[in-house]
DNA sequence: CCATTATTCTACGGAATTATGGAATATCAA
DNA sequence: TTGATATTCCATAATTCCGTAGAATAATGG
């Protein structure tokens, strides 16, 4: 019947509207950063290198699927996640990419090799070493990202202010990096930073929205401990 | 740094290899078909009224992306998904969107009010009506699909030879009829036939795929039972 | 009210995707 | 080997999507 395919055209169309959002490479990038906590155009500008009108662009067309909301704020919009929904798409998306394409695991490595970077904790292996050894977790994602919610105790130091303030970081303790994700660079380079200056260092790959999706706690608010 | 932009783009890249595969209603229509089993290109073709040619690209572009994998039979192809992530990837996108849009209820409501089938079971609603009520559950489906997968117990009586079949349906007892989801329209029109021929009739909205999600049991084999 | 800041709107050329149909390939049955 | 069946390959035209930049809008501070 005719009717029947008008039905189901019209229901994969707006399935496919969803899809059709996150089918961009730039738009997975802006709502992976959007998973940490909401931004502005110029900061999301800013951290994701492309130009401002095409940050304008795509944010917008994040708004029209509905994946992202905007509220104003002053002169400026605040985008936020619509909910946590949005960021599990995001994840799983990322969970395929790595599970089903060996570039993925192949892009990760060669480029983890070249930063003397491959020694990475997850989730247990950090739970583990925080009950037997005493360990400093380090948040070096922008504070307001670390406002909106990291690992309770972490200490905040963004990866721009790192060199300025190593002397804040113990030197008898094993510091313990991390930032948005395991595809993020910041810990990345921070590990390097610190290993350079003497620091007993690891990266820790996992991040806020991946703990939020395992059900650990994860704290709010402040600007360091 | 560069090196950093590389790495990135490349990352994003990758994810965006499984999110474009999905970025198109045919594609998602044809994942909704696999996810109830495996089929050759005809049958795909068939189900979905699509040009032949246009279920094989698309086809194509699934393989391409991993979603699905090819295996010969004869001079036929037979399509199945990876793996169950790949029909969860499909039912969460279906999941957003009604979550999203107010449209895609619209769109529903309209369609089940035009064919007088608002009232539907879901599985919970079943399976207490299974233990006080001596309800028939029925599998409209074709029989490949139901091989693949069906509810323990159900009745495999596919749509195209309901008319011919009523026979074998009993008069005293509730019949819950289903087929492959939500959105799958046989069941609707099962309903209408065998309300028409005086039965007690409803329809569950659920199917297999959605069954295996919630961890329920979903038998296999077998043409009937 | 004017300048500034932050963002969106509009338009357009170019790139990527899609639909379509003819030709080609591969398997099977006789 | 031939014909039938099932599917893919290829080429082309139509469509959609993307990046870019100038103009427009909207809020804020003087």
């Amino acid at each position: 019947m005719n009717a029947d395919r008008a039905f189901k055209d019209a229901i994969y169309e707006q399935i496919a509207r969803v899809s059709r959002a996150v089918a961009h490479p730039r738009r997975l990038e802006l709502l992976d950063l959007l998973c940490q906590g909401p931004a502005t155009v110029e900061s999301l500008t800013q951290k994701s290198g492309m130009p401002l009108r095409s940050t304008s662009q795509h944010l917008q067309q994040l708004k029209d699927a509905h994946l992202v909301q905007v509220e104003p704020r002053g002169a400026a919009r605040i985008y936020r996640l619509t909910d946590a929904a949005t960021c599990d798409l995001f994840r799983q998306l990322r969970g395929l990419a790595e599970r089903y394409y060996a570039d993925m695991q192949a892009i990760t490595e060669a480029f983890l090799r070249e930063h003397d970077a491959l020694e990475t904790v997850d989730t247990t292996a950090l739970q583990a070493r925080i009950d037997h050894e005493n360990v400093v977790l380090l948040d070096v994602r922008p504070v307001e990202e670390y406002a909106a919610g990291h690992w309770p105790g972490a200490v905040s130091l963004p990866f721009d202010a790192l060199t300025n303030r190593l002397a804040e970081l113990p030197r008898d303790r094993t510091v313990v990096a991390y930032c948005r994700g395991p595809y993020c660079v910041l810990a990345l380079h921070a590990v390097e930073i610190l290993k350079e200056h003497g620091f007993r260092v690891v990266r820790l790959a996992d991040g806020v929205p991946d703990w939020r999706a395992q059900g650990l706690p994860v704290a709010e608010g402040g600007n360091s401990t």
